[in-house]
DNA sequence: GTCTATAGACGGATAGAC
DNA sequence: GTCTATCCGTCTATAGAC
């Protein structure tokens, strides 16, 4: 099924606004791409601000869905550790690595993350926002893991929120220089294993 | 000393831009703020651009100062080891407590690493210089620092360069966190040194 | 729902008096 | 080196034809 007119503008502006700021970005740019002219844009959204509120919505709406399924299904910190009843390097790895790429790769998820990272300033709503859902989140998930890990007897004593700021952190970095440049993804794959590795090595009992 | 115009006309700039972003910043905002006129600006810069371009040259000149004194005095990490003949935790809170506090607080560092983060996108440069100076750098003279360490015994054999990752990024997500939302940064400080404490208990021989 | 034409406001920058 | 006055380009948004 196509796309509607809506949907491209919706998709343009979040390219383009992530790449340059919103001020930065021009209505006929926006329309440009899209291929149409700038006033049959307004067609569509009442104002240029209307565009960002509501990429800022859908943003809210997968966040809302993808923490509802944490607690219901496939994602939720109890089933992931029940899939396995040892850790070893291949788990952690896979856990790090899908982590980082669904950050990184993911058409929406990357190009929200940049809009966020850029426009966090301008009021406080979107800079908790910001880190709510891609440091707070993450870290809290994974606090429970290690949890229920040290619980099972599959991981040493220790506190758990550390283990979690301590695993989670480096990705996050990685995260960061490879938004600023994309040519450093081969190289932080490589240093992710290498964290990911040691950390288990330190942890795992 | 007084400060001159030109130099008040830098400040404002600096702190609107670090705020807003280069685009939402108004030369009659740095006029106002300054307590001039907005065409006087234009004795000053030549341009809107130029005072940006200003605002950099100064930020790579401190930073080129800071990195030439690693290599002479003071900061360099042969000295920082030397130091300390035994690691206790009360040195290594210090270092990081320090480090972090110089990034979140130092007037300068504080608004340029914002400023870096809301205009990184806008072209390679800009994000190669917010990488290195914000990341690459401290994460190499950790590196250099914990090889010494290792080398002297007073540290576990291990890769340096994963252990200054690991040392690091908590460091910088929790400054990322604050810049975010400054109420943060009494949490934050604890959280930093719970994990710093962790790691010296990891780490130390 | 797309277009052309254009309103209306604003922002960067210049001219020139003091 | 500061001011006032103003130019000129650009941008968001609207009006109205098709």
């Amino acid at each position: 099924m196509k796309k509607t007119t809506k949907e491209q503008i919706l998709e343009v502006s979040l390219l383009l606004f992530s790449e340059k700021g919103y001020d930065a970005v021009r209505v006929k740019e926006i329309a440009d791409v899209v291929g149409i002219k700038a006033p049959s844009i307004y067609k569509h959204f009442k104002s240029k601000q209307d565009i960002f509120n509501a990429i800022l919505e859908e943003s809210n709406r997968r966040y809302a869905l993808q923490t509802a399924s944490f607690n219901m299904e496939g994602l939720d910190p109890k089933m992931d550790v029940g899939l396995f009843e040892t850790i070893t390097d291949e788990h952690m790895l896979e856990m790090g690595e899908a982590l980082f790429n669904h950050f990184l790769h993911d058409e929406f998820t990357s190009k929200i993350r940049k809009l966020f990272t850029i426009e966090q300033f301008k009021n406080q709503e979107l800079a908790n926002l910001y880190v709510m859902q891609y440091m707070d989140s993450p870290l809290q998930y994974q606090r429970m893991m290690f949890e229920l890990l040290i619980k099972k007897g599959l991981m040493r004593k220790g506190d758990p929120e550390i283990m979690a700021m301590q695993f989670f952190s480096p990705i996050f970095l990685l995260l960061v220089q490879c938004d600023a440049n994309a040519d450093k993804e081969m190289e932080s794959l490589e240093k992710l294993k290498r964290h990911i590795i040691e950390f288990n090595r330190i942890y795992r009992s």
